[in-house]
DNA sequence: GCGAGGGC
DNA sequence: GCCCTCGC
């Protein structure tokens, strides 16, 4: 007789289980995994433990079934299963069938009676079977060969079933235990048995008559109060023993060879699991910890489950192949590239794939020999590229002074774009999550691989891309922009190293002297930067009261500090202290620090794929964050100087770019008419917020009302708003309420956003970019309303980002078909630096202002005002310099 | 990792 | 609301 093992799981009932013991997971993009996650972990580890030859997992298909029709009250009292739950079936569907698990489901029937009919099928040809489950129930199915496995409390706790263990439970025989439930009933299942009798009688009466219809037989032995009870709900009884009964005989064709487990598919199971981001069950199939440095070894009993991806490719070894590569590129739509190197250093090794073969390079023994080819193909203009981090190869590449003058996709930008707010920007990662295949990390298969899964993500992505409404936004703007960073950070910004250092020693010096001032007035010498030891001085020694705590200590912040100014003279001094040590370090020597010695320029790097609303982002140094406000600060600027004697520093900047896109997606015809008539739209909002006519608005009015009008943008919290202009919650509250009054089609349009984002779980920009917010389903409410400002700041932070990006391309066009010197620099999120030679200024401001007031055409002008000068600090409007 | 502070 | 960098 056959030893095999056959697993049947009760897939509603483990599901269930999952759900209630596991909190509401969410994936980035807001879906919820909780339930998917506990049943696929909990098959996971029984899969291990019992290792089974056979495996099925059955569900419950539709409400009503037989038993519904005999009673009408069966499971009445069950709840309608939660929101969260359904959709979450369709996924652990998909898990099984990646799984290669065999499922059963019926109209009509419930998960038991396909279970019932299973083991009769199983006993019949002699199995042993495992029955998982959270169901009492099942356990009138226990035999000598059928074992019920039931989830105690949560998910990992499970008791294992045989006949002893039964006896030992309920003091039964298992195949009494239908008549045991015939008796004690079910609340659960609204299955009434008989009242008054529980588990303890009813064990009592079937060890002395073995069954039901004996017990009934012999009710005149039994003591008064239940025989009367018995013969009182005898009809119940017979009931509720009819709903209790497995049924094991459903009309359903059971072929067990069918159940017979296989290895799952390990792609597509690595495809969902990364989807649905169910980090511990990929690395128990990748057998990784995930770590990159590979420090940490693997368990010894973790065999991997899937090999890394694995492809072949020809060596390069003679010059004549490289023949063979260029004719084979020019038969060839879209070629993948991977550069091996580093923007000092230039490509130290190449791999291409061509969908039909992957080429390695370079020449074995000849260097230099296929920078040549390299050079041929990335700039034909008929080769169509795709890289990862298309502007890391354009910087390498330049070393060698080659272009690439085609690039056709970016996988890593295209990751950025599905899912901005958490993308997956390593080839890994997308490879792992698109394709379900696991990258060698090192060795000399690694860089064909990378090159080979680029050629096959390029389809994968730009579908999804298009399932996502984003590939115009992808195609026309973020793909076309990679050049134009590139070209931004490769020429770079000059800078006065000079000018730099003598800023730094002067800085040196008010430091010097402002530290002795504050040591003499502690009494002590101390870290003034160490917060710990600055809190100890203030609030301990000099006991000035303490305003505000953080979760390590006394908070010393900028608010703090100048609540306590009027206490004590050291704490001008310390916030003086502050500003200089931060221009000085940050950037004074910060910057000189980053100038690169071959080219005299500073060469930051512009983030395309960081922010989660579609802002660039600088970094090395952040060039995004020059002080301007205080004149102390915006002297920095003045080290940033045109490349050239003869050239000037030009800036554009989108006046309220924000606020007029606000206007536009609102639709509010008074907002909309005030930038028409080029109304200032602080006095505006000042007049409308306090009531006054717009020439008696006053300067302290203006001033609050520009500080509502940001707090509209970034999503406003009276919280925030009181704090940003000093007035109470209450009076804040007042402000906002009066605005949202006078300006119906901004609140509409804010709790339109809002509702739209709760029901799609994203929102959108002009140009489609768009952001998960699963923050908006979150049951913490601190988390929710972040959510929901988020929800309200991206569309407009996200739509003045499209804009310009548009400008920006649009403007590098220009330049290059005309031939122009000059150059952009630099996006400070609504404002563009260029470095232009003098002679081609009137050209430079007609191509700027054209490109960036026309990038898009809205229902209010976009308005940028230029500016000039021999230096960032000096710009002036270039209508003074005409007066001039 | 946190607090602080610079920008839009 | 969105970032980056510094010093501890």
């Amino acid at each position: 007789m056959s030893q095999d093992t056959l697993i049947v799981v009760d897939g509603n009932s483990l599901v269930y289980r999952a759900f209630h013991a596991i909190p509401l997971l969410t994936t980035t993009r807001g879906l919820i995994t909780n339930a998917a996650y506990g049943f696929t972990n909990m098959l996971y580890k029984i899969l291990q433990d019992e290792q089974p030859e056979l495996v099925a997992v059955v569900f419950d298909k539709g409400r009503v079934t037989f038993r519904t029709e005999q009673y009408s009250s069966y499971k009445a009292n069950r709840k309608a299963m939660p929101d969260e739950l359904r959709p979450q079936f369709p996924i652990i569907k998909d898990i099984l069938q990646a799984m290669n698990i065999k499922v059963f489901e019926l109209d009509g029937y419930e998960g038991d009676d396909l279970i019932g009919t299973i083991v009769a099928k199983a006993e019949k040809n002699g199995l042993n079977t495992l029955v998982v489950t959270g169901d009492r129930d099942a356990l009138q199915l226990v035999s000598p060969r059928t074992k019920v496995l039931m989830t105690r409390k949560g998910i990992t706790n499970l008791d294992i079933y045989d006949e002893g263990k039964v006896w030992e439970r309920f003091g039964i025989y298992p195949n009494q235990f239908i008549d045991f439930r015939a008796l004690t009933g079910d609340s659960s299942d609204n299955i009434p048995g008989v009242p008054g009798i529980g588990e303890k009688t009813a064990a009592k009466l079937l060890q002395k008559y073995h069954s039901l219809d004996e017990i009934f037989n012999h009710l005149d032995e039994l003591p008064k109060r239940q025989r009367e009870k018995l013969q009182q709900h005898r009809e119940q009884a017979l009931l509720s023993k009819k709903l209790v009964t497995i049924e094991q005989n459903v009309p359903i064709e059971v072929d067990l060879t069918q159940c017979t487990y296989r290895s799952p598919d390990y792609h597509r199971l690595l495809e969902l699991f990364t989807e649905l981001e169910f980090k511990s069950l990929v690395k128990l199939i990748i057998g990784s910890d995930g770590s990159k440095n590979g420090k940490n070894k693997k368990a010894a009993h973790e065999q991997p489950a899937v090999d890394t991806f694995k492809v072949g490719y020809q060596k390069i070894t003679k010059p004549e192949h490289l023949d063979t590569l260029l004719e084979e590129v020019k038969n060839t739509e879209g070629i993948s590239l991977v550069l091996n190197g580093t923007a000092e250093t230039g490509v130290s090794a190449a791999a291409i794939a061509t969908g039909k073969q992957v080429y390695q390079l370079p020449v074995e023994g000849k260097p230099d020999e296929y920078l040549q080819v390299l050079k041929e193909i990335c700039e034909d203009d008929q080769a169509i590229i795709y890289c990862h981090d298309g502007k890391s190869a354009i910087w390498m590449l330049h070393h060698h002074g080659i272009k690439l003058n085609n690039l056709g996709f970016d996988t890593m930008v295209a990751s950025y774009l599905l899912n901005p707010a958490s993308p997956s920007l390593e080839l890994e990662d997308i490879a792992l999550q698109n394709l379900g295949v696991v990258l060698p990390s090192k060795g000399e298969a690694a860089l064909p691989a990378r090159a080979e899964v680029i050629k096959k993500l390029v389809p994968v992505l730009r579908d999804k891309l298009k399932q996502q409404q984003e590939e115009r936004l992808f195609y026309e703007v973020e793909l076309p922009l990679v050049k134009v960073l590139a070209q931004m950070e490769i020429t770079g910004l000059a800078v006065d190293k000079q000018g730099l250092e003598e800023m730094s020693a002067e800085l040196g010096r008010r430091i010097d002297e402002l530290t002795v001032e504050i040591h003499a007035l502690a009494g002590e010498k101390f870290n003034i930067n160490s917060p710990r030891q600055l809190g100890k001085i203030l609030f301990e020694k000099l006991e000035l009261p303490v305003i505000k705590k953080t979760k390590t200590g006394y908070s010393t912040d900028a608010s703090v500090l100048e609540q306590l100014a009027e206490k004590h003279e050291i704490v001008d001094k310390i916030l003086q202290h502050r500003q200089l040590t931060k221009l000085k370090s940050t950037y004074a020597d910060g910057l000189a620090a980053l100038i690169n010695k071959n080219t005299g320029c500073i060469h930051t790097t512009l983030h395309q794929t960081v922010t989660a609303t579609g802002r660039l982002s600088s970094a090395e140094p952040n060039l995004q964050n020059i002080p301007i406000r205080l004149e102390l600060g915006r002297r920095i600027r003045k080290v940033f100087v045109p490349r050239d004697k003869n050239n000037v520093i030009l800036t554009a900047d989108y006046s309220q770019i924000e606020l007029r896109i606000l206007a536009h997606m609102a639709g509010d015809p008074g907002f909309i008419e005030a930038f028409n008539q080029g109304q200032d739209i602080h006095t505006r909002t000042a007049s409308e917020v306090f009531g006054v006519p717009i020439d008696k608005v006053t300067a302290e009015m203006r001033s609050k009302a520009k500080a509502v009008n940001f707090g509209i943008v970034y999503g406003i919290s009276e919280y925030g708003l009181a704090r940003d202009i000093k007035v109470s919650r209450a009076e804040a509250r007042r402000y906002i309420d009066n605005y949202f009054a006078r300006c119906p089609g901004v609140k509409n349009y804010i709790d339109r956003v809002i509702r739209e984002a709760k029901d799609k779980g994203y929102v959108t920009t002009l140009l489609n970019r768009r952001r998960y917010l699963p923050d908006l389903f979150s049951p913490n409410r601190m988390v929710r309303s972040f959510g929901e400002r988020a929800a309200i700041n991206t569309p407009i932070q996200g739509s003045a980002a499209d804009i310009i990006k548009l400008a920006m391309i649009r403007i590098n066009k220009e330049l290059e078909e005309r031939k122009l010197q000059a150059r952009m620099v630099l996006q400070v999120h609504d404002e563009l630096i260029f470095d232009t030679p003098a002679s081609e200024m009137p050209e430079l401001v007609e191509i700027v202002k054209d490109c960036m007031e026309n990038a898009m055409s809205l229902d209010v002008p976009l308005v940028v005002d230029i500016k000039t000068g021999p230096n960032w600090y000096e710009v002036k409007p270039i209508e003074e310099q005409h007066h001039a």
